[in-house]
Parts: C-alpha cells; sequence; structure tokens
DNA sequence: CGTGATCCTGACCGTTTGGTCAATATTCTG
DNA sequence: CAGAATATTGACCAAACGGTCAGGATCACG
C-alpha cells in the first residue's frame, strides 16, 4: 500500500511554485483574472512565459491555485472564535484579527473580492460547501451566547456579513477611503476605534 | 454669439447611445472592464461593432460616459439627507436607501465596485473633488448633530464608510450572501432589519 | 424628389494573449 | 562521470480584441 500520488516537490519546483503564486498574487489583486496576463506574471517572477505554464498548465490554474491556497489563511480568524470564551471579547478579537488582516493583506482581499463579484466562477463548491460550514458553525456559536443572554440578540449571518463588509472595505475600497479621509490619516486605526464602539453598543446584551 | 458646441441629439442618436449604455453596463459589470469586449457589448446593443464606434470613440469612452452618467444617481441618496430633519430618521432613511439602490441596482454598485478596485482609473478626479466634498457636507451636518447632543458622538467619516461598506455588500457579494444564507432568504430584508437594529444602537444619543 | 447629412456594416489590420513545441541547459543519481 | 530526469527558453501559432476604412443604406428637409 503505497501513497497513491506523494505530492514531493524539488526544490525548485518549491521555489519556483511560490515565486510564480507570489507575482500572480501581484497581477491578479491590481487587475482581476482577465486583466492579469501570464506574460506579466513571468516578468515578475523572473522567469520565462513557458516555464511559468511548465509549473502551471494554463492561467486558470495558477488562478485556481491562489485562490485554494489562500483561502484557509483567509478563513482562519472566524474559527478561532472560542465558545468559552467572553462572547464580547472573542467578536472584538475576531473584528481586529480581520481588520489587520486587510490591513497587511489587501491583495488577498481584494483577489477574493474580484472573484466574488464576478460570480465565484472557481469558488461555487467552496461557497456552498466548506464557507457555509465554516458560518454555520461560527452561528451556533453566536447564537448559544445569545441564547445564554451573554450577547444581544441579532441575526447572527448578517452580523458575520456586517463585520466581513466593514473590515474588506478598507482594504477593497482603500482609495477610495483615502481620498475621502485626505492625507495624514491612519484609516485602519481609525477604523478600528469606530468598529469597537460600534460592536460593543450592538452587542452589549 | 452662437452656442459654442450645442450637444443637439438626433432621436438615432438618443436611442442608441442609450442602447449601448444599457448593454455596456450589463457586461462591465459583470466582467469588469478588461473582461468585456466591444463585441459582447455590440451583440447586446443589436448592432454592429464598427457602429458601436461610431457613437463612442473607444471602448474607454463608452466606460467614461456610463460612470460619469451614473454617478450622480449613485450619490444622490446622500444629498438628500436634511439637515432639519430628525438625526436618526434622516440616517436611517439613508441607509433604506441605500441598501434598495443595492437591490434595484446591483450592476451599477458593481460597476462602481470595479472601478475603485482596479484604483479608480476613471474616478481620480471625481474622488478627490466632488465625492469629498459631497462627503464633507454630509459630515458637517453629522458633526453638528452631534454637537447639538441628538446623535451618539462617532467618528463621521468612518460611520460613512459603514453605510457604504454593508449595503453595497449586499449587491457586489450577493453570491456569496446567498450562498451562505442558502435559499428561501430575502438578503435586502433581512439586511435592512439588522441595519436599522445596528444604527438605532449605535446613533442613539 | 433630390441631395446632403447621418447612420450602418463587411472586410480588414496590427497587437495582445493564452498556450504549444522542439531544442537546449541544468540538476540529480547510480 | 554518464545518462536519465528535470528545468528552461526562443520561436511560433491561432484566437480574440480594439480599432479603422471605404462604401452603401437610410433619413431629414428644402
Amino acid at each position: 500500500m503505497t501513497d497513491a500520488a506523494p505530492p514531493v516537490m524539488t526544490r525548485i519546483q518549491q521555489k519556483n511554485r511560490d515565486l510564480i503564486l507570489q507575482a500572480a498574487l501581484e497581477a491578479f489583486s491590481t487587475n482581476g483574472f482577465r486583466g492579469a496576463t501570464i506574460d506579466q506574471i513571468a516578468r515578475a517572477a523572473q522567469m520565462s512565459k513557458p516555464n511559468v505554464l511548465y509549473y502551471f498548465g494554463s492561467k486558470d490554474e495558477i488562478h485556481k491555485a491562489l485562490l485554494t491556497t489562500l483561502l484557509d489563511m483567509w478563513l482562519a480568524p472566524m474559527q478561532q472564535i472560542d465558545p468559552r470564551g467572553d462572547p464580547l471579547a472573542e467578536i472584538l478579537r475576531y473584528v481586529q484579527a480581520k481588520l489587520q488582516m486587510s490591513r497587511d493583506f489587501p491583495r488577498e482581499s481584494r483577489l477574493f473580492a474580484y472573484e466574488i463579484l464576478q460570480g465565484a466562477p472557481h469558488l461555487t463548491e467552496v461557497l456552498g460547501g466548506g464557507l457555509r460550514e465554516i458560518v454555520d458553525r461560527t452561528v451556533e456559536v453566536l447564537e448559544g451566547w445569545m441564547r445564554d443572554g451573554r450577547l444581544a440578540s441579532v441575526e447572527p449571518r448578517h452580523l458575520i456579513f456586517s463585520i466581513w463588509a466593514m473590515t474588506q472595505h478598507y482594504a477593497d475600497f482603500e482609495i477610495q477611503v483615502r481620498a475621502v479621509l485626505g492625507p495624514g490619516h491612519d484609516p485602519y486605526q481609525e477604523g478600528l476605534v469606530f468598529l469597537d464602539d460600534l460592536y460593543r453598543k450592538l452587542l452589549a446584551p
């Protein structure tokens, strides 16, 4: 009984696949899937176009690999909500973590934004499957807290939407945010203060 | 002294320009600027490609015309906030209006989302100019209300961001919202209930 | 009804783009 | 170090795309 398909990678494969994904993240997140070109990715990864296609069979494959690689990281903060912790503290920590991800990984945020905007052609199974399960689990935790009177009663799924919308807004619409605020502002710092206040008031039991 | 450039349009011009813009809205809002093709727009508008380019000199021009045509409509609800009205009622009315626009004009919402995501190459002057002024005016109204103790004191610009983020989320990420909610839900109806509650709690003086 | 302005299109062009392929270079391993 | 496996690339291709152009159809109007 041997390993069916041992995904053993050579040192070079590991390095180059990583280089390509790095370059692709930059390209896809600034221009969208159709706006990015393999040439552009190859140039950024400092290799020839055929070599890029040697590691990933097609542009689509690069894109799909990127999304699946980054999805776990993107969803991680929500899974770290601790049912045994203090409800408000747990949620505020989640908001902060999500906002920090927008600040530290805006390209990832935009990548997903483009994908969802376009109708999530590469994420349909994830949306209806894994994502929904993760959300459902979190919803159960939230509803438990609400039943116990430790959290104000609000529609939990829309609460989650609101957190996603607000935090990702700072990354996805950063240009607009900065244009409106003008220079000399730290959108994320101010946003955190605002969101902290908002969710405290909304969720206080 | 004659009119410098009387923009008088023939019946046909009016009809065809409108048809093209209609088709372009559909195309740009589903595939983004680079994802949409002139062929596609021409087909949807039921005319030949050269004819599309007879009315609009280039793909870029169509896009720009769309954005400028729709921008006023998009920003209108905020300008209808009445400084003499009841603060909370005015804001809740704005939230409702914005949410209705997401529901009734999701394509417009996505069009702007794509544009901002991409760095707003066609909206830079608007972002730094007109938009900022409109926001500034609204901010003054909000700050006036807060000074008078008729509204809880929160950072007004981030309050506006939150309204934009939340309401547009339902249009721009509709696929994700529906995937998470599952069938048998009215995202906009539920969203309105949630947001009403949220802003009541946040803004009660 | 005629004639000038407006409207419309098939055919075409140059460029870009995703992807292929044969050939060469490099690395790994016995 | 030999030879097999892996890695890399220049040259090339077909399709898609934005845009042009010359010529024909249609319309408005005296």
